[in-house]
DNA sequence: CTCCTATTGGACTCATAAGTCCATTTTACC
DNA sequence: GGTAAAATGGACTTATGAGTCCAATAGGAG
């Protein structure tokens, strides 16, 4: 449960202040500036705090609070989604998600906060494979548990493997968020969307 | 055309040679140990360089070659899909083209050298950005062109938008890419392309 | 043969940024 | 209010790796 050390320190509200904002400060930088050009002295100065103090919450230095970024930002993708995302039980529905998604990475931009870190941190380190392993376990059951909601409905042929089905329709906002992040544009995330949706309907679109 | 600077600089043969053994040499680094894990050290080390060489060859230094490498595999990315990428007038056509995607990438394992160097230039420096959309851009109207073809032949409803389909695809493919990165599992990827081809003949499963 | 330019070696400089250390202050709890 | 542990300030060390410089050699064109 706890973090990389496995020790549960003893944490004053005020030494917990600080920890969180640290944490928060070094992720606002992150989403403003990437992760590269993000030093453990630009997070001191823009939450006003000292060394000792970053080290002092993060023992394991700037690899610790990039992974923790990178926890913070997980779940934050997820926490944009709702309450659409939980809540795929009808075309409209889908459609309100839909656009959700879109809309939150239109106001992200061109830096993806996840993967600038996650590209730092590197795709084979356990801790930051973990944590995206893990958020997109959790996406992609979200939404099957969609698609089996709406075969239970009898609004999408039985015959989709939901699993499957959400495996690929992630993929694709996986690849149009990470084209965007190249073009600027978000042509590609909606064409995956839109294309998977109108799949699951049975080819029609919408 | 030429690279950065523009001048066209007198190259002898042997010039020419020293300039692509560097090149090769950080690609080929980059491929086994990733961006992050190659200084400019190694690459002499393993070229047999020195360090004026590099930078006679390479005048921007790390930031040209790196440039110089993403370049070199932007084109090996397509290379790798010919000649199946050009040639889908067929359903076992569309099918080989898959097969090889899903190979290409379970061969390339967990490491992407393109990306790895994408998101150490930063997907907003222009050189890096052109690239990327370059080859996203060729890749699309690609598979665009096997959609038309498709279509032609009336194996595809004429009422799809080849453009918006391609481009749906293509997502779906950098997505599986991505997520394998993480996961080390091709399923996304693979879901991804069965499902972007399903529904392109209409729904049903090959 | 000769001169100009390309090519090469490799030591040196320089900047940066992570991480360490210790003295000092604050807080929690009895 | 006294004491032990937590919290803090900030100077210092150290490692690393990019980029510079100059002197020395090789190659090609006339």
């Amino acid at each position: 449960m706890s973090p990389i050390g496995g020790s549960t320190r003893a944490l004053t509200r005020k030494g917990a202040a600080t920890r969180r904002r640290i944490l928060e400060g070094a992720a606002a930088h992150i989403r403003e500036h990437g992760v590269a050009a993000t030093t453990l002295d630009d997070v001191l100065a823009s939450t006003a705090t000292s060394k000792s103090q970053l080290f002092h919450y993060f023992p394991g230095g700037r690899e610790e609070l990039l992974l923790a970024v990178a926890r913070l930002e997980a779940d934050r993708v997820l926490e944009d989604q709702r309450p659409q995302l939980g809540e795929l039980t009808s075309w409209p529905a889908w459609q309100l998600w839909r656009d959700k998604v879109v809309d939150r990475y239109r106001r992200q931009g061109r830096l993806c906060p996840l993967n600038s870190v996650m590209s730092q941190l590197g795709h084979t380190t356990p801790g930051a494979q973990a944590v995206v392993t893990e958020l997109m376990r959790v996406w992609q059951a979200e939404i099957a548990t969609g698609v089996r909601h709406m075969q239970g409905i009898g609004e999408i042929d039985s015959g989709l493997d939901p699993d499957r089905t959400a495996a690929a329709l992630l993929a694709g906002i996986q690849g149009g968020v990470l084209i965007q992040l190249s073009t600027g544009q978000t042509t590609h995330l909606e064409a995956a969307l839109d294309l998977g949706i109108a799949h699951l309907r049975g080819g029609r679109l919408a």
